[in-house]
DNA sequence: TTCAAAGTTGACTAATTTGCTTGGTTAAGT
DNA sequence: ACTTAACCAAGCAAATTAGTCAACTTTGAA
C-alpha cells in the first residue's frame, strides 16, 4: 500500500495553490519553490490537472494557475486520480477478472478497501484543509523561509 | 495509491491456507497451483508469515503449513504489513520531517488516511472473511479447476 | 540407511514505474 | 522587441516489483 509522490505532490501543490491565489495567479515557480517539488514535474502535473478541468492556466507575465472551482468544492479523491495515481487497489481495476478471467478469492476484500480509501479522501475537501489549524501553521513557515531563500538570491545578484 | 501483489498474494495465500489446513497442513505448492502464484515466490513470503508468528512449516513428507492461531485472531493488516508492504501514506513514515526536517503541508491528511486503512483492514480477520458467501463459491470453483488440472497431468502421464 | 518431499536461503534479473531533466514552442503583458 | 510564464515532447536513471535459479537442510517413510 502505497501513495507515490506523485498523488501527494498533486495534492500538497492543489493545497498551496488554493492558500495563495486568492486574487492574483499562482506560479508555478512559486509553488515549486514552496514545496520543494521540480518544476519540469510540477508542470506535468497541472497539464493532466488542467485537462481534468480542476485549475486554469494564464499565459504571460503575471501569469500563472487558478482554480477552476472554490476550493471546497474540489476533492482530495479526484485531484489524485487527476493525475493517474488510482485509487484502487485490487488487481483487475474493479473488472473481477483478476484470476483466468474469473474472481479472485480477495476481489470483495480489495473492493471494500478502495471503497473505503476513496470515500475517505472524497469527503474532504481543498477547503476543509485549508480551515484545519496545522496547514495554516506549515503554510505561514513556508512563507517565511521562501522569503529568506529570496533575500538570498538577491543578495547573490547584487554581490 | 496502490496496493502491491505481494500484499495481495500474501492475503490470498493465508485465506487459501485458512481454507483449507482444518486438519492436515497445506503445501506451498498446492495454494501456488490454486491461487495461480509463482511457487518461489510464495516461498519468499511465507519465510516472512513464519518469522512473523503466523504460520507454522511442517517439514517431510505430508508437511506444508498451518496457521500458528486461530483464523480468527489473525487480521488482514499485520499480513500485509508481516510482508514488508507499509500500511503507510505518508513520505516520512510518520515520522513528520518530510520537508526540511519538518511536517509537509499534507502530512496530517495522509496520517488520517493511513490510519483510515489501517483500522479498516485490522477489523477484518481472515475467519471473516472466511464466513463470507463469496470467499466460500470461488474456493468451491478453484478446487474443481485445479481437480480437473491435475486428471490432465496424469493422463499426460499415461500417454 | 537411503530416498524424496518439503521447507529454507540467497543471489540474480527482466520489466515497469517514477521522478525527474533537457530543450524546446506559444501566448500575453510592458 | 523583449520578457515572463504556460505548454509540450522526448528521453533517462534510479528504484521497485515480481519474479527465476540454484543450492542446501530437515524430516518422514520405504
Amino acid at each position: 500500500m502505497r501513495l507515490t509522490t506523485k498523488g501527494r505532490y498533486a495534492v500538497t501543490a492543489m493545497l498551496d495553490l488554493a492558500y495563495h491565489s486568492q486574487q492574483d495567479p499562482v506560479t508555478l515557480t512559486d509553488i515549486a519553490t514552496r514545496q520543494t517539488i521540480s518544476l519540469s514535474y510540477l508542470e506535468q502535473l497541472f497539464a493532466r490537472l488542467r485537462r481534468a478541468g480542476m485549475v486554469t492556466g494564464v499565459r504571460g507575465p503575471g501569469g500563472g494557475y487558478r482554480l477552476s472551482r472554490a476550493a471546497s468544492e474540489i476533492n482530495i479523491a479526484e485531484i489524485i486520480e487527476a493525475v493517474d495515481e488510482p485509487l484502487d487497489t485490487t488487481k483487475c481495476a474493479g473488472e473481477g477478472n483478476c484470476q483466468n478471467n474469473k474472481a479472485c478469492l480477495t476481489h470483495d476484500l480489495w473492493m471494500g478497501l478502495s471503497d473505503q480509501i476513496r470515500g475517505y479522501l472524497k469527503g474532504i475537501s481543498l477547503g476543509d484543509l485549508l480551515t484545519r489549524h496545522h496547514v495554516q501553521e506549515v503554510a505561514k513557515r513556508q512563507e517565511q523561509d521562501t522569503k529568506v531563500v529570496e533575500i538570498h538570491r538577491q543578495q547573490r545578484v547584487g554581490a
